[in-house]
DNA sequence: ACCTGTCAAGTCTGG
DNA sequence: CCAGACTTGACAGGT
């Protein structure tokens, strides 16, 4: 199985390349020039996409083929105090460079919404703002000439004292979505509430691939057992990716892999928390579990350390094919594993 | 140059 | 019913 690694938002390597630079409501709504003050939004945007188009180019002189965006390339794109600022018209070229660069040389690219897009929410307002907070995510993928294989990756939300009837309402009200938004979606599972199983059994129902995650696995296992996650959750899980790349018309499982999330406990007080970097060996051992029905995959590391957390990664890897452990480095963002 | 409290948004817990 | 925790990078305002 081949195995593509990629990282989050931003990079420790590079200096001054912060994706997410922003301006608070509270700095805009003092300002006497309004004007002005919506320009300098759009300039702090500007900059962002010449940032992250800097750490695409870092990425692609690693060889590193996947990258996650900001959520926050945009300051204060869907506040309800900027309207009705249109902010996409005059950052279209960035887009368009951005997603250009991405397409031709190959790296895989989504975005993560972050907790307020919360399609399980009894409440209207919140489910019109998680409604918005995508449109606006998608609108950002599309400014990019991205196609559907470039998502979005989200979670379902919280439970409200009732996870069968929170499930129930998630697929109702996601499934209400236009078809236009629905397949720029993934279903990740999460680390407190939905867990592999109800985030699959969901996803399967919306028709939409899902996004394992196995730290939360790990923090969030349900009822599953040690070798259910692997031999029967998983080739499940490989489906939603198999069904969505025939609705592409992909004949290729390396045009839309499964994706999977690593990341490592941060400490025994707090295993929730992401860790500095990510533990190679227990990561080689799930990778060569799912080598068994899977040839292609794409593994997400959320460490704190970011790009150099990649690096490192691929250094222990590096010595784990010289102890014979079954993987093979192919190149600075890719191995081969062997399965188990 | 460096430190600290705050930031648009949601949900859960405990009082 | 409400305050605080959760979690995270960056601002904003101060020294």
């Amino acid at each position: 199985m081949i195995v593509r690694f990629g990282f989050v938002a931003m990079s420790l390597l590079l200096e001054n390349a912060s994706p997410s630079r922003t301006m608070t409501y509270a700095t805009l709504s003092k300002l006497d020039d309004r004007e002005a003050g919506i320009r300098k939004l759009e300039r702090i945007a500007e900059e962002n996409l010449q940032s992250t188009l800097r750490i695409l180019k870092h990425s692609k002189a690693h060889e590193i083929a996947m990258y996650r965006f900001s959520s926050k390339l945009i300051p204060l794109a869907t506040h309800e105090g900027v309207a009705p600022w249109n902010p996409y018209e005059a950052l279209a070229p960035a887009f368009r460079e951005v997603g250009g660069f991405a397409k031709e040389k190959g790296i895989r690219v989504s975005f993560h919404p972050d907790h307020f897009c919360v399609f399980s929410t009894p409440r209207p307002e919140v489910l019109q703002n998680s409604e918005k907070d995508l449109i606006h995510h998608v609108r950002m993928l599309e400014l990019m000439n991205l196609d559907e294989t470039a998502k979005n990756n989200i979670h379902m939300g919280g439970a409200y004292g009732d996870k069968v009837v929170a499930s129930e309402r998630f697929i109702e009200q996601f499934s209400r979505l236009s078809p236009t938004y629905k397949h720029r979606v993934t279903l990740e599972n999460d680390d407190k509430t939905f867990n592999v199983k109800e985030t699959l059994a969901a996803a399967e129902i919306v028709g939409v691939p899902m996004v394992l995650d196995i730290h939360h696995h790990a923090v969030n296992p349900g009822d599953i057992l040690e070798d259910e996650l692997i031999e029967a959750l998983w080739p499940r899980i490989d489906h939603t990716w198999q069904i969505e790349r025939i609705r592409l018309g992909l004949a290729d499982i390396s045009q839309l892999p499964p994706k999977i999330h690593a990341s490592s406990p941060k400490s025994l007080s707090d295993p929730r928390g992401h860790a500095d970097f990510v533990e190679a060996e227990p990561l080689l051992h799930f990778l060569r579990g799912a080598a068994r029905t899977t040839s292609y995959l794409d593994c997400m590391l959320e460490a704190k350390s970011k790009d150099a957390a990649l690096l490192q990664l691929m250094k222990d890897m590096k010595e784990l094919e010289q102890n014979g452990q079954g993987v093979r480095v192919i190149d600075g963002g890719t191995i081969e594993v062997t399965p188990l």
